[in-house]
DNA sequence: CAAATATGTAACCGATCGGTTACAAAATTC
DNA sequence: GAATTTTGTAACCGATCGGTTACATATTTG
């Protein structure tokens, strides 16, 4: 599953709260749309920007399709924490580099 | 700083080159957009969304732009991991969750 | 079998993204 | 002062996003 798929998945604030609900109870497509502002189709997008990201799957049963966390969510966020630990990082490497710059400007 | 906007802006992994560049020295824009395979003002447009994340920021000096890490950026992107993290607890929380599911449906 | 329900998809819209090339502006350099 | 360098911005492009309404499809239900 493509990292970059997972951060922008997790960049809209309407998509986390999808997980949020997720996170109690699987939950039928109409169920899970309820309570949004916006229509059934709309949460419909976000759940396919969900699932191609690996955070969430579906199993139909009957005519309801029940929505589910993904299994290999949690290594999907937890390798995505990890990779933004090293960004994090980044800032200690920059302690003084503005100074180390001006030094070897010279 | 808007999450939503740091999260988008940690999606490409162009601006995460950028920073990485960035951790070990700061940088003039155009020796930051050097050994990249697109354009300088395509660069130029990433770094403004990093801007806008609060990640980076811009000094001029003379007719050269130095660009570096912004000093809230670790703030911003600890943050975000907490944010991830509470994500990430989702799928703790999910645990037998669907077996709670099909108990209740009766 | 007909009606109702649950759901996804298609077609469309305006905004934004990620890229391009061409240009404008400010500071150096000669 | 003219030429060069450094940089950002404007205008454009195709793709995607986040939303809509309208529709197609499959499954229950009466």
């Amino acid at each position: 599953m493509a990292i970059d798929k997972t951060i922008a998945a997790l960049a809209d604030p309407t998509r986390r709260e999808l997980l949020h609900r997720l996170a109690s109870n699987p939950c039928r497509a109409g169920d899970l749309a309820r309570g949004f502002a916006i229509s059934r189709p709309a949460v419909c997008k976000h759940t396919r920007i969900l699932g191609r990201a690996g955070l969430i799957r579906a199993k139909k049963i009957g005519r309801e399709r029940i929505y589910e966390l993904a299994p290999g969510g949690r290594d999907a966020v937890g390798l995505l924490i990890k990779k933004l630990e090293e960004v994090g990082a980044f800032w200690d490497t920059a302690l003084g580099a503005f100074k180390r710059y001006l030094e070897e400007k010279q």
